[in-house]
DNA sequence: CGCCTCATTGAGTTCTGTCAATCCCAGTGG
DNA sequence: CCACTGGGATTGACAGAACTCAATGAGGCG
């Protein structure tokens, strides 16, 4: 499951579909991480409200970003995989307004706000990189607002898995027509504002329609052309591409 | 309209909502203005993929972020009031993944990207708090996609007014119980991701209820707390509670 | 005065949710 | 080796929320 040892190695590659990164640059994320923790599946890695004094990278697994509702609902914000930060904002924020939750067993390195800080000062090209890492997440909210407020049931589900495939191809861990993904229908229901029983039928629509398979853990795509339009995915909402410095 | 003439006073007042902002700040962000524009209603401020060499500051009118579907559903991801940056992101994205439009006449500062560079390389106080309204940018978004995931029709219209209120009291245009929204229905169904007629179903019933009435452009709250409690408002997300430097 | 946009309302439709039963399968213990 | 268990997946029948279509009303503006 972890394809590489090196832990900034998913993040590495996630900056560098996007801009150029020097090796001091790579060596001053590997140093920012003070600690590496384990976490199971359904364990909360930090709860609403909570203060926060480390930034959370992850390194392996999938992590939720949600919030609930006091009738139990939830709703999940966002994705996070390899390479993601899930709270760079906790930085200027200090407390969380929402929730982060691993979906699978997920691997997490901390980083002190302290070593942010000092990236910060001292190098600004790389502080303007964790800053776009930032608009990034932005960019991505957006577009499931756009995805959960006016596609259908069908889209949702399918835009979800357009966007996670090529996510998780940046980072090196999707090949070009299957990934694993090892989320229950509840989880792709709360990231899609739909319910796990109708998540359920739109993924055997897709199926029967012969665009992808779910099953055990595992996407299967199997037109992705047509998942795309179904899903009216378009990537440039992920900025990949190289931006002069 | 235009309350004050001082084009960053809306600005200053959302920011010093959170933080303490010296007078060098103040003048930096004055100075860090090359022009003001005014929009009528309805007019484009910035489309998608354009290149962006500056960013836009609201003074005065509503702007919303949007992005369109090919079937021509419009789903507004975020409003911005007096005081927001409506594409700060625009500085490092340098091309923009939605719409920027004026829904009301709106004034508009234009702040060329060559001074922010310079703000965030002399000012690393102030820097930090631009930055911090992106992520402020982001939360707000984060509500937004839980509101149209999980909640009722009738809590998301309530939960999109809560939140107008407050982000207009807190830039001074508003008072405890009343404020102007020069807004269409169709133009709240575009934020909500609800259709204008059902839009108009909802304001009804808030309205039969005895919790607030939207009429010619103006919100009058008639209990604020129990529409507070309808929408499941808790303004936690804004972030509002200054922070020690 | 007439036009145009927006608001309002009713009737009927469609999509998604709810409830509940059944199935599947991996893990566990006998 | 097999019965048992429990979490998820699947399916059907039905309910309900939101949408669509269409007509009417209201108000602002030239």
């Amino acid at each position: 499951m972890v394809a590489d040892t090196d832990p900034v190695a998913p993040l590495m590659r996630k900056l560098r579909a996007r801009d150029v990164v020097s090796a001091e640059e790579e060596n001053a994320l590997r140093d920012s991480i003070s600690e590496i923790r384990d976490f199971a599946a359904g364990r909360t890695v930090i709860g609403v409200g909570a203060n926060v004094t480390h930034s959370t990278l992850v390194v392996d697994g999938i992590v939720s970003r949600f919030k609930d509702l006091s009738d139990g609902q939830r709703q999940i914000q966002e994705l996070h995989l390899a390479g993601d930060f899930t709270d760079l904002h906790g930085f200027l924020l200090k407390r969380l307004d929402h929730n982060i939750g691993a979906l699978t067993r997920a691997r997490i390195a901390l980083v002190p706000h302290e070593r942010l800080r000092r990236i910060t000062e001292e190098q600004p090209h790389l502080a303007r990189m964790l800053w776009f890492s930032t608009l990034l997440d932005a960019a991505i909210q957006r577009e499931k607002i756009l995805t959960i407020g006016r596609r259908t049931a069908l889209g949702r589900v399918a835009h979800l898995v357009c966007e996670l495939h090529l996510r998780l191809e940046i980072v090196g861990i999707a090949d070009e027509s299957a990934f694993g993904l090892p989320l229950t229908q509840l989880d792709l229901a709360d990231a899609t504002g739909l319910t796990s029983v109708h998540v359920n039928r739109m993924l055997k629509q897709l199926r029967d329609d012969g665009l992808m398979t779910f099953r055990g853990g595992t996407v299967t795509v199997h037109d992705r052309d047509r998942l795309r339009k179904v899903a009216e995915f378009d990537p440039a909402y992920l900025y990949l591409e190289r931006r002069p410095r």
